[in-house]
DNA sequence: ACACGAAACTGCGTGCACGCAAATATGCGT
DNA sequence: ACGCATATTTGCGTGCACGCAGTTTCGTGT
């Protein structure tokens, strides 16, 4: 009990039961925690929580506060993205059979963030450069599990390649995310240097979708290959 | 003077003269400090190394040594690795005028790696995982500086392409010395489990190119569009 | 119901990252 | 050489991440 406990990791967050007594406890105190950062940071602002004040909130000690995350950030950002990276398994899974991994893999990736933070986790985000970068870690995290769910799936390919196609794929996405919040930032208060980019997508799945397209190519190979 | 100082960033490491005292006081703090930390991790292991020795070693209080190096990791690799993450920019200028974008970038990012890791530094990152992981961030640092080179080299190619590109190439540059760490380590002390892949490149460089294979379809269209 | 083992929680101590402000060193103009 | 501005270093205080070991809770078998 000392690895950072993700609610989704055993349980698979809604597909299947809680093992007992003790799991149910886990995803109550995690999901409290999370809770408590979020809300405080809505209260205080990201730099005014205290990681003592979000164990007392959910009734917790620190040390067991830090159990289940190395910082608020990381306590704050779950409960914005709720672990969707974590999902993608699931998602892919869910996808038509005999699918091409060109569609599957960007169609699985793009739905996990078909709804992306509202208007109170835009303006955290934009005030917080270190919940800004955890963020785009918490879609960093996509990489395990899509690797685990690409090699299920693309049973021809070999570990290498799986692996670093879903390396790519999620850096890709990251990187995008990191554009996208950057674009929006700029709208909410226009950025006085001139840098930012004209054209910010709509949505933080539309620019998802945008960037994996610049990797299609390699997926569609693989597809050819497969 | 509250961002980390990286040797590389200002005076081209090399081929530009550093600017004047102040400058070559913070590069020779700076590798000070990161010689400091290696040659006190090789004595004590990693474990062992604490900042305040670190800075006493080096002739800086621990706050100076903080306005370096945010652990004990990035001085260590610091030390090891060199920065050679930002030379990625001089590597790919000094690629031939008119090569394909799929040649230049994958030459520049192994060249930078023909060297890799020798056997006490191997040894280090063995024994250390947050050593290991934070080797594995200063190759992801690639990305910021491979963006900057690949923009200037691809004209044509639009901001967001780049920066898709240049994560991607950076992820899958990581995510294969990950696994070559590993396949070494597998290699000093056979792993038990039995889960190691069998067979490991002969060097990083190799393990890199490989990765990068994978990547080359996006690549390789893009030069058909540029 | 009870005993035992394993998992999770907790308190404590320690090392450390970093904001803040004062002190020091360098660069520049006269 | 001197004065001033700027960059860098330093000391200090504070919050916090985490190893360690003891306590509590849950799960299992009898």
């Amino acid at each position: 009990m000392r690895d950072r406990i993700f609610s989704g990791t055993v349980c698979g967050m809604g597909t299947e039961e809680p093992q007992g007594l003790r799991e149910r406890k886990k995803v109550a105190t995690r999901e409290a925690l999370a809770a408590a950062a979020l809300r405080l940071a809505e209260q205080h602002g990201v730099a005014g929580v205290r990681v003592d004040d979000i164990a007392d909130a959910a009734g917790v000690s620190p040390r067991t506060y830090n159990n289940y995350f190395s910082s608020r950030e990381q306590a704050i950002v779950a409960a914005l993205a709720a672990e969707r990276s974590l999902r993608i398994g699931a998602a892919l899974r869910a996808r038509p059979d005999g699918e091409p991994l060109s569609v599957a893999v960007v169609e699985a990736v793009v739905s996990q963030y078909d709804d992306g933070p509202g208007a109170d986790a835009l303006g955290l985000l934009a005030d917080a450069p270190a919940l800004h970068a955890e963020y785009l870690e918490s879609i960093s995290a996509l990489e395990a599990p899509l690797a685990a769910a690409v090699a299920e799936r693309g049973r021809t390919l070999d570990d290498e390649t799986v692996a670093v196609l879903a390396a790519a794929v999620a850096a890709a996405a990251r990187s995008a995310a990191g554009r996208w919040l950057t674009g929006i930032r700029a709208g909410m208060a226009p950025d006085p240097s001139g840098l930012v980019a004209v054209t910010t997508p709509a949505s933080l799945a539309d620019a998802i979708r945008a960037s994996l397209t610049v990797l299609s190519p390699a997926l569609a190979a693989l597809d050819r290959a497969g």
